[in-house]
This record gives C-alpha cells, sequence and structure tokens, in this order.
DNA sequence: CTTCCACAACCAGAATACGCATGGGGGTAT
DNA sequence: ATACCCCCATGCGTATTCTGGTTGTGGAAG
C-alpha cells in the first residue's frame, strides 16, 4: 500500500511517515503543493494524506487539480481550522476525510485504512490464510498450527507480501521495492536474509513448506 | 522478448536489469547514448528504457537518431525533472511513455508490458498448452498429462520459447539469441544440450513426443 | 547394399552461480 | 542502559550450467 503525504512542517511530516511506515506503508512525501500534484499525477498512490496550509499551491486546490485528471485516490485532508465551514469546503473539494490538528495518530491510521478499505471496495480481509498458516493483520499476530509466532515488522511486512500474492511468484526486486521502497540495486542480500529469517520462524518446524524458491526468479508462498 | 536499457547510473541499471530478467525478458545494457543507440540500430528490441541524462549523446537525441533511422521500437523515457514541459517534450520526440525517477519498478514493469502488448497487438496470456502439456507463466509451474514437472530457469525460458512458437522451426541461431542473447556463434553444443535435458523432463516418460527436430534447421513443438 | 560423412544426442566431470545460514556491529526504541 | 532489530559481510553447500568427448542416427554417394 503507497501513501502519499504532502505536509510542509517538517516535525509533523517525518511523524506521520514513520508512524505508517511501521503500520507496513511505503510512503512518498512532498513538503510543497506543486510536488505534491506531480507525484500524484505520475504514482500510483492507494490514498493521500495533505495538508491545507501550504508553501504556493494550497492543499484545496492541490486536490481540485488531482480531482480533474484522475481516478478517485482517497484523500485525508489535515488542517489546524476547526470551523465547520473549512471543513465542508474540504469535503466538497473532493476528500474523503478530514482531520483537525493537533491529532492523535492512531485516528489518523484507523481512518487511513477505512478509507482504504472502502474504496477498494474488497472488504479488506482483517486476516489472511494459507493452510494452516493464518494472520490476523490488525492484532498483527501469526499463528501455525495453533502455535503463535512472532514476527518483527520486517518480517510480518514480508509475509503479508507473500500472503498477498499467493500461489503467484514475486521477484527479489518487487520484494525490494515494497518491503524497503527501494528504487535501485542495494548490491547486497538483504532479501535472501529477511526470507531466511522467516523461514525460520514460519516453515523450519512444520512439515509441509509453504515457501518456495524459484531459482533466478524469486520465491512464492504456496500449500504445496 | 528483448529490452534495451539505456541508464548510466550503475545501482539504478542494475536495479531494472535485475527485475526485467526476473520478469522473464532478455536485457541489453549500455551506459552512454552512442553505445546505445548502435545497439538499437543493430539489434532487434522488442522496446527500450531511456535515461534522459546521459553523458554525451543524450536521451532525447538518442530517440530522435532511432526514429530517423528505424521502424517503430517502443521506447519508455526515464527522467529525474518532473515538469510537465519536459514530459511534453519527451513525449513529442518519439517516446510512447514517461517515467520519473525514483519511480516504483512494478510500474515500469506494468508500462512496459502495456506497451508491448500494445505494439504487437497479442493479448499477454497467463499460460500456453499444447496437448497434454500446460505451462503457467504466473506460477512457473508446468504439467504434463496432470503430473508436475520441475524446470530449471534456462529450461523453462526454452519450453517458453518453444511454445509461444508453436508448429513453427526455430532455429538454433534463434534459440540462442533469445535464451542466451547472443548474436554470435558460441562455437559449442549448450543448445543441444539444453534441449536434450529439457526432453527427458517434458517428452521422456510420455508416448506422444512433442519436440521434435528437424535436422539442419532447428527444433518444432507439436502435437503429432 | 554398404560405406562414409555430417549432424544430433547423450554422458559425466568441472566450473560457476546462486541461495542459505550465521554472527557481528550499528542504530533505535524502550 | 539495555535489548532488540536490522543491515551487511562472509563462508558453505548445492543446483545448474558449461565443456569436451563419445556414441548414435540419417542421408547421400559409391
Amino acid at each position: 500500500m503507497r501513501i502519499l503525504v504532502v505536509e510542509d512542517d517538517i516535525k509533523i511530516a517525518c511523524f506521520i511517515i514513520k508512524g505508517l511506515e511501521q503500520a507496513g506503508f511505503a510512503v512518498d512525501h512532498s513538503g510543497n503543493g506543486e510536488d505534491g500534484l506531480f507525484l500524484a499525477q505520475t504514482e500510483p498512490y492507494d490514498a493521500a494524506i495533505i495538508d491545507v496550509m501550504l508553501p504556493g499551491l494550497d492543499g484545496l486546490s492541490l486536490i481540485a487539480e488531482m480531482r480533474k485528471a484522475q481516478a478517485h485516490t482517497p484523500v485525508i485532508i489535515l488542517s489546524a481550522k476547526r470551523s465547520v465551514g473549512d471543513r465542508i469546503k474540504g469535503l466538497q473539494t473532493g476528500s474523503d476525510d478530514y482531520l483537525v490538528k493537533p491529532f492523535v495518530f492512531a485516528e489518523l491510521l484507523a481512518r487511513l485504512q477505512a478509507l482504504i478499505r472502502r474504496s477498494t471496495g474488497t472488504a479488506e480481509a482483517a486476516s489472511l490464510a494459507i493452510g494452516d498458516l493464518s494472520m490476523d493483520l490488525l492484532t498483527r499476530e501469526v499463528v501455525r498450527s495453533g502455535q503463535k509466532v512472532e514476527l518483527p515488522p520486517r518480517e510480518f511486512s514480508l509475509l503479508e507480501y507473500l500472503m498477498r500474492h499467493e500461489n503467484r511468484v514475486v521477484s527479489k526486486t518487487m520484494i525490494l521495492e515494497h518491503i524497503w521502497n527501494y528504487n535501485f540495486d542495494p548490491q547486497t542480500n538483504v532479501v535472501d536474509v529477511l526470507v531466511c529469517r522467516l523461514r525460520n520462524k514460519v516453515d523450519r518446524d512444520f512439515d509441509q513448506k509453504l515457501i518456495h524458491t524459484i531459482r533466478g526468479v524469486g520465491y512464492v508462498i504456496k500449500k504445496s
């Protein structure tokens, strides 16, 4: 899931970005309206979080421009103003939700997930399962054969990515991009290592292996 | 499918090349415009990915030169510039699509496949089948008479190539070019060896042979 | 019908590339 | 301050590919 954040205040931006990344999102950021608009028009985001008060092109105009060109990407507006008027104006412009600063991060996250759930139409399964392996996305609990498995964030994220692509081969490049948000070659074996770690926790102690290697290509998760 | 990549930044080049290879393409690379132009003029590529900022001959001039001489090979431009003006200039020069760095590899791949699909007219099939032999390109699973067959990358690639040319004879030279990306004679019998290994796995245990030898010419895959 | 030649098929050892595992160091969060 | 996680480097084992040699087969000519 890719999120665009347009926010000029560095501190707030960092706060949001880190929070979202920890929640498993890939985040791009822009500090002004023009760059934000450009990103929105060129990259396929699943949602955007936009401040109204921006240097240059302001948030509402930005959304208006986005809506002219583009399909409906869910947008959450951030604002210091709490007047009802602004709120209405924001929603009229084409935003999908409205949050007043200062806000609690958990609320932003909850609203964001709700929006994505709504827009993707797919009633965003709260859990994924393959064979006797299941993963609860809300509680971040992973269970194999009734036995709970503890996973650090990156490994959890990788497993989620694999499970969302059940039976389909995902290349190392795609993993690199999805988990690290890299668009260049790190010249190391980080992916191999992460997969290895995940396997040790998910597959090692069990008879039926779920994570399979496709040499020269990548990995698949599947039952047989 | 053969792709030309012209990009001077080593890290980005590696990233793209590996990604494309993992996706099953044969990739040639050049780090500067002159060599890129030479390759484009001498080899038959199905598409090209070209950076605008290059040492020596820049990307736009390169495309212009290509267009002078040559039939319409689909081109995707990569650029660090995000202005709309540059984008328009790129598209006017004769490129077919435009991607801003940093970009998401999945998007590059999607656009590339869309371009190829458009230019060749053929809709990219998700699986291939001949008689009781079938091959799933996504999961990379090969099945003969309901029995699963494991194939290493090269053999898989060869089988895919043969099946895409069902009932048509493919010469050894063509195979060399597509699998090894060679345009010269390696003076060895690598092709024979590879075909042999593929036969052992696909044809040996079955009554009806699918891979046939045309002496002095090459090979065909067909039912009878 | 036999012989010869060219090409294809097959085999096995060697070289290589690739993926896997482990441990240390640095950074970060608690 | 401590513990944890993540990145990175290294070494190891194995799968896969390449190479050269050898055997097998078909076609053409004598």
